[in-house]
Order: C-alpha cells, then structure tokens, then sequence
DNA sequence: GAAACCGTAACGGAGCGTAACGGTTA
DNA sequence: CTAACCGTTACGCTCCGTTACGGTTT
C-alpha cells in the first residue's frame, strides 16, 4: 500500500511513517515511480511502534525492541525487552515522582490565594 | 556580577544563563569590555525561573509570570498565574495518568514473562 | 605569555509539523 | 487540465550542551 493508505489506517502522519522510515524501522520497497510500496503487515508493526512510544520509549529503543515481538503481538521476554522495558518502568517511576512534587507545590500555591469573586459565580 | 559568578551562585550554567538572557528573562546591562553584568537581585530571578521550569513550565510562561512573584519571593495571585497554574496542574494530572498507564502495561507484560534464571541469583 | 574569564555564532538532539518545489497519475 | 497523491530537501520548535573561534583580564 502506499504511504497515504497506511496513514490513513494507522491514524499516523505520512511525515512520520517517512521517518520512521529514513530510521530504518518500516520494510518499505519502491515502485518503479519511487512511491514507497508497504506491505499489509505494517500497519500492525506502525501500531507497535505507537505502543512503544507511547509508554515513553524514543524510536532507537523502538527499533531494537521490535523484533521481540512474536507474530501475536505481545512483546516476547527477549533479553533485551525485559531490560528495557525494566529500565523504562524506573524512569516513569521518576518521572511521575517529580511530576506529582511538582503538582503538589502548584496546588498549596493555589489553595494559599485568596478567591477572587467573579461575576460568573452569581448567575 | 559577572555571568560565571551568577552560574556559580545559582548552579546554573553560563550557556543557559546567556539563553534566558537572550529571552528577555534577566535584566543585564553591559560593561564596557561587552561583558554582561547582572544585579545582584539576579540570583533570585534565575531561581523564580528555574522553579518554573521545574513545575513544567516553558521559559514562554516563565517570562510571564515573573511579574507576578511579590518581594518575598511569593507568586502573587494575579490572574495571569492563577490561570496558569491552573492549566498547569490539568496538564500535570493528564502526564501523571499517562505515564502510569504505560507503567502498568509494562509491570504487565514483565509480570507474564517467565523468570530467567541467572548465575547472579545463585551466589 | 599562559590561565581563566568573557563574547557570539552555530550545530546537535527527538519527533515530527510545515512549507516549498516538483514529479506522477487517475 | 486539474486534483490528489507521491517524492525530497530543509527549516522550526524546546532548552540548552558543546564545540569553535576570538577578545579581555589577571
């Protein structure tokens, strides 16, 4: 399918299926006009990558990781899966921390002020 | 004060520093040798600042909100912070959730992978 | 004259968005 | 012919780290 198709059914720009790409994580061939030709299965190797992403991996780490997963879609207990899923957990763990500090200090901030009265809370 | 002074004294980097001054962040003024030199009040600014930073704030809305700190180093409930703030702590609470999301979809597909035995265990 | 500061300019990095310009095809 | 795709540069964004090069001061 060509690129536009496989944005479409991915829910992810062209621009960053081009770039996923260029990094070498998508199986794309050419047609004899250049169009990029991707077969059926990207789609679901894109929504991998997305998963990847989303839970905070950057695409290098995406891209080792991808051939962990077995042909049903979980994430396979390979070496190098186990550790960097274990590492990311560290990393959100840290990152949710100084997020929640950082919560914590907007809100006493918050609570401290004085209301001010609105005309919109007198209907 | 010179620039190295003001980064020793608030552990901020000189690079950054030049950055936020560069930004209209810091009040400067220049020696005659072209050399920045900060007032000594600058220390305290740069701290405002990087508390904002820390809280998840771009120097955009730093640069804002500084007006609003009162002389004892309080953010003062001008509208303009309230507002922020306030929008600050929703785009917290929605990172807060993603992030723990993606840690449980982790501690999951670690806690479905079989144990590997290891030398290390056995010591 | 070296060491230790200061300055500006500019690239790099992560993951794309967004032109800008041009070929291709229905 | 035109609309709708496709392609490849290449800059922009965020917050600086990091050269690179050069003047200033002690």
């Amino acid at each position: 399918m060509l690129i536009g198709e496989l944005a479409d059914r991915t829910g992810v720009s062209a621009r960053a299926l081009r770039h996923y790409d260029r990094l070498g994580l998508l199986p794309s061939r050419r047609r004899s006009n250049r169009y990029r030709d991707f077969p059926d299965h990207t789609v679901e190797r894109v929504r991998r990558i997305r998963l990847l992403l989303d839970i905070g991996l950057d695409l290098d780490a995406a891209k080792r990781l991808l051939p962990c997963f077995a042909d049903d879609g979980q994430l396979a207990p390979c070496q190098t899966a186990r550790r960097a899923l274990a590492d990311q957990v560290q990393a959100l763990d840290r990152s949710i921390t100084a997020m929640r500090q950082a919560r914590t200090m907007l809100l006493d901030a918050l609570d401290q002020w004085p209301v001010e009265p609105t005309a919109a809370q007198r209907p």
